[in-house]
DNA sequence: CCTCGGTATATAAATCTTTATATACTTTCC
DNA sequence: GGAAAGTATATAAAGATTTATATACCGAGG
């Protein structure tokens, strides 16, 4: 729905090829958008179909000719007004979070078990992320925090024989 | 990628119409999870066709016939077998976080404006959110919570001229 | 020399999701 | 009696995303 956006925004801070676009969409989770190289091709073309990006192609040292884009004054102005529209909540939409709101539906142990996993993907991403020098990575980063205390608090609750939860109706 | 599933884990609770679930799924927000009408009603077709619900048409008291959807045997080992799969990080996807990503491109004055906002939409939830009788809606009250926490650190670092914010590259 | 791994671009097919549209039944309000 | 609102099902078309596959260039290591 704005992979186009996204790209807008990531020319912005210089030109680049479909495969740096990709490797830095991959790369940074703080960003809030993944996407596969094979849409972001695609989704070049139209920007340089549609004249909000200017491409030039450059011999590389290793591998292929690449095609680098950059932004034109029309990109820039469409970025511009993209990134003015209101921020709303995102709807979650992640087969993860479903299985989390299904956790009680499982035995102690594999509930317990996918906890101490999950936190240790948590702990991970923690360490990866630590550095806040954005509003976004900071965000990301508390959030973070949040999560890992929520997951050792429930791990604690099995634990303690206490469950604390009841069976989703 | 896993409607279906959900349906299942949905279905879990008891029978149910393709419209009951369409709206259960957009009313719990804790459930990760979120689909149109328009999706809701292909995935049970598939369901059926594959064996894993039931359908009974049932009168309704308003409106036309309702179709209900009971899990079967297969659908239920299916479900389980899908809720024991390990737990990974989510990856997010919304265009929401890629303007937050770029709040710094904006002028102080329309960063304010935007993060009074989006934490205004936090409060809402917050409050709908409140009663954390299962781990995945505890967790989402604290992720809120953070979150909440996050918006009004910034807004009063904006506030009160230290920046705090470097442009992103 | 030849393969492997990393860089780089690209298309096809399948699947998933959103948006628009259509239909129909019931109750309630005017 | 008619319009509106809520319940209920469904399809078509468009758009987004994932998965699989193909090609090609270069340097390093065996």
């Amino acid at each position: 729905m704005s992979l186009p956006h996204v790209l807008l925004a990531l020319l912005g801070r210089g030109p680049a090829s479909g495969w740096d676009l990709g490797t830095r969409l991959a790369k940074d989770p703080a960003l809030g958008w993944d996407a596969d190289l094979a849409q972001v091709y695609p989704a070049l073309r139209r920007l340089l179909r549609g004249g909000f990006v200017a491409l030039r192609r450059r011999r590389s040292s290793k591998g292929p000719p690449r095609r680098e884009y950059r932004l034109t004054a029309a990109g820039r102005r469409e970025f511009r007004e993209w990134l003015a529209e209101p921020l709303a909540l995102p709807k979650p939409h992640a087969a993860s979070l479903v299985r989390l709101a299904f956790l009680e539906r499982r035995p102690p142990e594999a509930r317990l078990a996918s906890l101490h996993l999950y936190r240790d993907l948590l702990a991970d991403e923690l360490e990866r992320a630590s550095s806040g020098t954005t509003a976004a990575r900071r965000r990301r980063l508390l959030l973070l925090e949040a999560e890992l205390a929520w997951a050792d608090a429930e791990a604690a609750a099995i634990l303690s024989g206490r469950t604390l939860s009841k069976e989703p109706r």
